[in-house]
DNA sequence: ACGAAAGTGTCAAAAGGTGTCAAAAGGGGC
DNA sequence: GCCCCTTTTGACACCTTTTGACACTTTCGT
C-alpha cells in the first residue's frame, strides 16, 4: 500500500511549478510504476492523490444520493482536482486557483508538502505554521488523551 | 464521455464577454468537434452546457407530465436559455441578466469557471467565495463522512 | 432618421505555461 | 571533512492563452 511520509521544505518557481520532494516520487513510483497526481483543494491547502486512489475516492462519491453534501464534496474538493504530471525536474505545475487557496501567492516561493499516508499535503509555510500551531494548541488542552496514547 | 475539470479565474471584458477557458474548450472539440454552448441560469449563478447535453436535458423536462414542477423548470432554467458559440479569442457573451445573475455587474471583472462533469459553472469571484465558504464549512461538521470517502 | 447604448469582430500586447539546460544545494559514504 | 551523486532551483527560449483596445454594426427609443 502506498504511504507517503515526511516533512520537506520545497520551492515553486516563478511560473508556479511546485517541485515535489524525490521521496514521494519513489513512492510513488515504486507503488504504481506511474508519474501522475491528481491535486485538488483541501480545506487547510492542496492535496496530492495517486490518480488510482483518486478514482476510487471519485467513484464512492458517485454513488452517493445526490443532495447537498455531495453537492458540498464537489464544489470543493471535486471539481477542482486537476490530473497532472512531473516534468524532467520531478516538478508539477498548479493553477493558479490552487496557488491561492495554498497560500502561494506574490513572493512567497517556499511551501511545505507533508506525507499523510496516501495522500501528500501542499500548503505556504506561512498557512502551515499557522494550521501547526492551531493544533498544537488543542493538543495542549487535551494532555490526558495525549499520555494515553504513549506519547 | 465529456468531463469538464478544474476551477479557473478568468475575466470579463467591459461588453460582457467571458473568456472561457482553454481546458473546456479542448474538451469540448475533443468530444463534441463543436464550439458551441447553452448558457442559463443556475441557483448559484450562470450553468454552461455543449449543445447535445443541453438537448438532452430539454428532452426530458419536455417529457414531464404538465404542472407546477414542470412549470417551475421552465420559469427557471429552461426559459433563460441562450445558445452562444465562442469568438477567435474563446469567449463568449453573456447577456446581462446572466451577467447579473451570477454577481457580475459593475467593475467585478473577475470570474470562476468550474468544471462539474458535464457542465461549467461561471460565478463572480464574490459569489463564489460565499458558496464555497459555505460547503466547507457544512462539510467541516461532518468529518467522519468525508473520512469514510477515502478523502 | 439620429444618437446612444449594447454587441461583434479582430488585432496585438501581455501574461501565463512548458520544456530543457545547467548551476547550486544537499546528503551519504568513506 | 571531502567527494560524488542526487535533488532542487533558477534561467531562458518558445508557445499558448488571455486581455485590452478600437473600429464597426446593430438595436432601440425619441
Amino acid at each position: 500500500m502506498v504511504n507517503f511520509q515526511g516533512k520537506f521544505y520545497n520551492a515553486i518557481d516563478a511560473k508556479g511549478r511546485a517541485s515535489i520532494p524525490a521521496k514521494f516520487r519513489d513512492e510513488l513510483e515504486r507503488v504504481f510504476g506511474d508519474n501522475h497526481l491528481v491535486v485538488t483543494e483541501d480545506k487547510s491547502g492542496v492535496v496530492a492523490y495517486p490518480l488510482p486512489v483518486w478514482k476510487e475516492i471519485v467513484a464512492k462519491i458517485e454513488q452517493l444520493p445526490p443532495g447537498q453534501f455531495r453537492d458540498d464534496l464537489y464544489l470543493t474538493t471535486v471539481s477542482p482536482a486537476i490530473e497532472c504530471s512531473f516534468d524532467k525536474q520531478g516538478r508539477v505545475q498548479l493553477s493558479q486557483s490552487m496557488r491561492e487557496h495554498a497560500g502561494l501567492v506574490g513572493e512567497e516561493r517556499e511551501f511545505v508538502a507533508i506525507g499523510v499516508a496516501k495522500k501528500i499535503l501542499l500548503m505556504g509555510r506561512e498557512q502551515h505554521a499557522q494550521s501547526r500551531a492551531q493544533a498544537q494548541a488543542r493538543l495542549d488542552d487535551n494532555p490526558q488523551s495525549r499520555f494515553d496514547l504513549g506519547l
